[in-house]
DNA sequence: AATCCGACAATTC
DNA sequence: GAATTGTCGGATT
């Protein structure tokens, strides 16, 4: 269950009258328990409660239903019995039906409150539900509340009016739902006159069978559509005139409103109910996302961008500069006052807003370092000089571009309330204005200029004209104003296999005509290519949350050059960290954050988990050297002999054998041994696990059809790749007795897992003997000399492959023509070779010694063996010492003297 | 003809 | 259920 299912549990749970005997088991079912559970908490056999009456669930909760007016001590004894300590329970709770109290062991936190309230206090329990309470989910409980209640009113007008469900008509539908929002939060915040002025006359004038509810509302929309003095000419009805002018476009247009079922009014009754004070723009936006949008419901923003890692991106781009020169001009007005001027200036401009968290973030920032800045001018009461409309975005979706826009409205007048007074800030907010500064459409399509233009007074894109053609230089008056723009984000990822053709298709409009091969970029690469050629225009810097996949393996050299070569640099960089929000399924994808600038003198920051350093240089592999970009080599540049990659199946899994398979086929037909071959990708090399294959050369393919069973495998390779989407693969059905590669087999070959677990200290290379096939998850020197396997355990060569190559996650990934072929190694002599050799045979022996611990026993960080860690420290010695005479001191170092070998080796290349 | 990558995916603890 | 860690094969060169 997510939050908002829990939500509205709990809320069910709270409307109906109180069971003593049900409500414990109740409760925990609210939560998202499953019945099992229940029922045999209900048998007692997990019921570890040792007080009459009541519940306690392992690791979670205790619960009591006391006698009327006994809450009090009711607690007290759960608190001091001894089984809550014993069982781990979280949280304690007893209630009487009047009265509720809880308290989280581990925090402290109390709750107390009266029964019937309860439910608005959901999120105290969220850990309950395997949901993480951040601090953040439990101030975002409203939001969840609202979300969840949004969503059925959605649902329920979409289904009776399935026009407005049709593409076209969508985004009046979605315009309607950010109407409808407005007048929420508008009725609760006093910018209407009257307490839930909206919701009330909804109620009161509408019939209670909602045949004209569409009609009630509609009026008032044309209300704040219409100016005061036009009303009486516009026949406003009176009851509808207790309503403000409002508009700013968001009232302007069509009134029609969709018809209401007896269920939707009420729906919106409830939903009005809420008290959309509470309502927090920073992250309602993402929530309220997943509300239209049929991809991400049930995801509940899934891709929103949390705080913290918006903050990841906002501080050091600007925001710490400000606070910085705010910490300069003391109580200097004069210095204040540049600085506000600087601030009123500077544009923060967003071309993958979604709802617009990075911007209301922002715009909160800049606030609340202006009102201190107005403070030690006193001038508490001046109205705000930041302009919203300096806060800009570009969003594909419709909704969320609605919303982003709300979103900014209700953060505006949230800090007027906060840091002028809710009176100063009533007097100020209606009419809205008029501009919009979100644009719909695709960021990748649209001219950033004309949506952001430097002098700040360009013409605004509607939806329809985002084909436009580049602005004319002549438009844009450069020396106006002087006002930076920040660019900031976290657009869409999508890896070069994983694009759909239209993102395909914007890639290659941007890319082709520079001739960069847009093909093997990820989708996001474009956002950074446009912010690029922005800054060819305008002063300011830009940085995106984005896949780590940019900064790493062969996208480095095909995208960076191209933005470094504009002189501009890489200011600040966060290096990796596992992408996470409070969506319960968090997308699975490693981030970095990337910050770039026009090139200055100014401070560097490399950012680490809780660290950062101040750094000479970031190249875009994220680390403190000068730029290097690794090209893929088709040879290796130290003359070590060709590496291949395994031979690829892609056979649907038909010409794989299990151990069992392999010995139910070796009974059935003893002839079948002959087609046997034991196979080897990095899971059987590292884990030790045992796969085979069936491997028929092609003059044997007569005899092995023979055998039924083969005959009918056979079969099913040539439907699966029949089946596939690739051309190649297709056209490959008729050999599919084979693998649809093969590189080679048969010799002893050297081994290296393609991916492999981060966690270890070495590359896990291995030896193979004759007869074993490796797979496309391995790649194969054949009959390599052993020195070679030296050479690819050492700690040398892991630095270069993790630093050089692609990655998985955070897993290491190997490749042939990145990371070996590029590897710098100086001229080995035949003393040299004879050293290494011993070396790679102690490490082979003392392997050997822990038989049959497998690779992944003995390279486990904790546990690897001491005289396999000397092994490999002697290797690390011997090869370190031909680089230069002595040991590394570490991984920095290592990396300098690889790099500028490597640089050296190449130059030398070209010259040839 | 050969390889990089995955807003991952399957398995384990 | 979250922690760990590498399959599989498409798309591209």
């Amino acid at each position: 269950m997510n939050a908002v299912e829990i939500e509205e549990a709990v809320s069910d749970l709270a409307r109906q009258p109180f069971d003593p005997q049900e409500f414990a088991f109740s409760f925990l079912e609210a939560f998202g328990n499953k019945p099992t559970t229940i029922k045999r908490l209900r048998e007692g056999n997990t019921n570890k409660s040792t007080i009459v009456g009541g519940v306690l669930q392992r690791n979670n909760i205790h619960i009591v239903v006391s006698e009327n007016g006994k809450v009090e001590e009711a607690l007290t004894l759960l608190r001091e019995t001894p089984e809550t300590r014993k069982s781990k329970a979280q949280f304690i709770l007893a209630t009487d039906g009047q009265d509720f109290q809880a308290e989280n062991i581990i925090s402290g936190e109390t709750l107390v409150c009266k029964y019937q309230d309860f439910h608005e206090y959901f999120s105290f329990f969220l850990e309950l539900a395997g949901i993480s309470t951040v601090k953040q989910i439990r101030e975002s409980a409203f939001d969840i509340k609202a979300t969840g209640r949004l969503n059925k009113l959605y649902i329920e007008l979409l289904q009776h009016n399935p026009e407005w469900a049709t593409a076209e008509r969508r985004p009046d539908m979605n315009h309607f739902l950010a109407r409808l929002i407005f007048c929420f939060f508008a009725e609760d915040t006093g910018i209407f006159q009257g307490e839930g002025l909206f919701t009330l006359t909804v109620q009161q004038m509408s019939m209670s069978d909602a045949s004209d509810t569409h009609e009630i509302i509609s009026e008032m929309f044309r209300a704040m559509d219409t100016k005061l003095k036009d009303r009486e000419k516009n026949n406003i009805k009176a009851w509808a005139n207790k309503f403000p002018y409002v508009n700013g476009e968001l009232f302007s247009g069509s009134t029609d409103v969709p018809k209401f079922t007896k269920i939707a009014r009420s729906y919106l009754i409830h939903v009005g109910n809420l008290d959309w004070k509470k309502i927090n723009p920073d992250i309602f936006g993402s929530m309220i996302q997943a509300v239209a949008d049929d991809e991400e419901r049930g995801m509940l923003g899934m891709h929103y961008t949390s705080v913290p890692n918006i903050l990841k991106v906002l501080n050091p781009l600007f925001l710490d500069d400000l606070r910085e020169h705010l910490e300069q001009a003391g109580d200097n007005a004069r210095k204040l006052l540049n600085l506000r001027r600087r601030m009123a200036r500077i544009r923060v401009f967003d071309p993958a807003c979604g709802s617009g968290n990075f911007l209301v973030i922002a715009y909160k920032q800049i606030r609340e370092i202006e009102y201190e800045i107005n403070k030690r001018r006193g001038e508490k009461n001046l109205s705000s000089e930041i302009p919203l409309t300096n806060f800009r975005g570009i969003e594909l979706r419709d909704f969320s571009s609605e919303i982003a826009r709300l979103a900014l409205i209700i953060a505006e007048y949230q800090c007027d309330v906060l840091y002028r007074g809710n009176q100063l800030a009533l007097a100020e907010f209606l009419p809205l204005d008029a501009e919009n500064w979100i644009t719909k459409g695709n960021a990748l399509r649209i001219n950033w200029l004309s949506v952001c233009p430097p002098t700040g007074t360009g013409v605004k894109l509607h939806g329809d004209d985002l084909f436009s053609s580049p602005l004319d230089q002549a438009e844009i008056d450069f020396d106006n104003e002087g006002g930076e723009t920040f660019i900031c984000g976290n657009p869409p990822y999508a890896g070069s296999s994983k694009q759909n053709t239209n993102q395909k298709s914007d890639l290659k409009d941007l890319f082709d005509p520079h001739n960069i091969r847009f093909k093997n970029l990820d989708y996001i690469s474009g956002w950074f290519w446009l912010a690029s050629k922005f800054y060819e225009q305008t002063d300011g810097a830009y940085a995106f949350v984005t896949t780590n996949s940019i900064c790493q393996g062969e996208q480095v050299n095909i995208l960076w050059p191209h933005i470094l070569s504009n002189n501009q640099e890489i200011g600040f960089a966060h290096t990796a960290f596992k992408w996470s929000n409070l969506a319960q399924n968090n997308a699975g994808v490693t981030c970095v954050i990337v910050g770039v600038r026009i090139s200055s003198s100014a401070d560097k920051f490399l950012y680490f988990e809780d660290s950062r350093k101040n750094v000479r240089h970031i190249n875009p592999y994220l680390i403190d050297y000068r730029d290097v970009f690794i090209p893929r080599y088709s040879n290796s540049i130290s003359n070590l002999p060709k590496m291949l990659k395994g031979n690829q199946p892609t056979d649907g899994g038909n010409l794989i054998l299990s151990s069992e398979e392999k010995r139910e086929l070796e009974e059935i037909s003893p002839d079948s041994r002959e087609f046997i071959r034991p196979l080897f990708g990095a899971k059987e090399l590292i884990d030790g696990s045992k796969r085979y294959c069936l491997w028929i050369e092609d003059d044997k393919l007569q005899k092995a059809r023979m055998i039924p069973q083969i005959k009918n495998r056979i079969k099913l390779v040539k439907q699966a790749r029949l089946k596939s989407s690739a051309k190649s693969t297709q056209n490959k059905a008729g050999l599919s007795h084979r693998f649809i590669q093969i590189q080679g087999y048969g010799r002893l070959s050297l081994v290296m897992p393609e991916v492999s677990s981060e966690k270890r200290e070495y590359l896990t290379g291995e030896l193979l003997g004759a007869n074993c096939i490796s797979t496309n998850k391995l790649f194969t020197v054949y009959d390599p000399e052993i020195y070679l396997f030296s050479v690819c355990s050492s700690k040398l060569h892991k630095t270069w492959i993790e630093t050089v190559c692609g990655k998985l996650e955070e897993r290491i990934s190997y490749s042939n023509v990145l990371g070996y072929n590029t590897f710098p190694l100086p001229k080995l002599t035949e003393k040299n070779k004879k050293d290494l050799t011993e070396c790679a045979e102690e490490i082979l022996i003392a392997r050997e010694r822990h038989f049959p611990a497998t690779i992944a026993d003995l390279y486990d960080p904790k546990k690897m063996p001491k005289d396999l860690k000397q092994a490999h420290e002697r290797n690390d010695e011997v090869l370190e010492r031909i680089y230069i005479g002595r040991r590394f001191r570490n991984d920095t170092e290592r990396l300098e003297k690889l790099f500028e070998l490597y640089t050296q080796m190449t130059n030398h290349l070209k010259k040839v």
